[in-house]
DNA sequence: CAGGATCCCATTCGATACTG
DNA sequence: CAGTATCGAATGGGATCCTG
């Protein structure tokens, strides 16, 4: 009986395995919170693009992990992918109504990130500042 | 003049790094995109908190990665945190007026989440079938 | 009770090279 | 042009032990 806190905690995670695979908030976090999800997603709110336009709208993102973040959102029927098998393929993404939906929230998101990241990046300062001084 | 691309390629990645260093959007999601901070400041919306009740109420989060979301939260002045030095030491987290203002949008995220989780579900059971067709 | 310090495994992501 | 495959570095995150 000597590991009861221990066991407990393996318990709990248990629970939390059960709970988290039930919870749809984090189920959908895990697509779109990841890093380059919201920046596809807002590159597609106004109008198809093609995976050459992508990687340029979003400069940075390695093709590897465009070819990855389209392809989850393209399961979780966020975005739509159409080849058209001319002699250059050519591909087009576009957001599926229900990709667009999720459009307002995210510049909700972005709205309030705009709006308060002088006041975070003060925080920050002051933060570090203080805890240099310790 | 034969590495022309890969030139390209690096060159796009400062730019990139310049941008996203300036992107307020980005640094906000690094923190509450991080797979707890939703999760704290939720927990946390409806008043104060001990850094144990925490513990119970988002069971599955080791005590490592719950004290670091709560530095990180506080860092970004979202969260406060108060130490009463009795004899078993009490700390209590609560949320700011400025992480108060985040509740709203986080509930909003949640609120898409449930409404459309079922449509999600859904589209990838279609599509991991689509899949093991091919 | 709160949380710092370590160890260590799993995953992520970028760079590179190759195919249709 | 779009996509796949592989490798290696970096990071995330959990388990465990220890302190005030």
């Amino acid at each position: 009986m000597t590991k009861t806190a221990d066991q407990r905690r393996g318990e709990e995670r248990i629970l939390y395995d059960a709970f988290m695979a039930a919870c749809p908030t984090r189920q959908v976090f895990a697509t779109i919170g990841d890093k380059w999800a919201g920046l596809v997603v807002n590159a597609l709110a106004d109008g198809p693009r093609r995976h050459g336009e992508l990687r340029t709208r979003i400069a940075g993102a390695s093709q590897k992990m465009l070819t990855q973040t389209l392809r989850t959102l393209e399961r979780d029927g966020l975005v739509t992918r159409t080849v058209t098998p001319s002699v250059p393929v050519r591909v087009d993404y576009e957001l599926t109504p229900l990709g667009h939906t999720l459009v307002p929230i995210l510049a909700a998101l972005k709205g309030w990130a705009e709006s308060n990241i002088g006041d975070i990046l003060q925080s920050r300062e002051d933060y570090d500042a203080k805890v240099v001084a310790a």
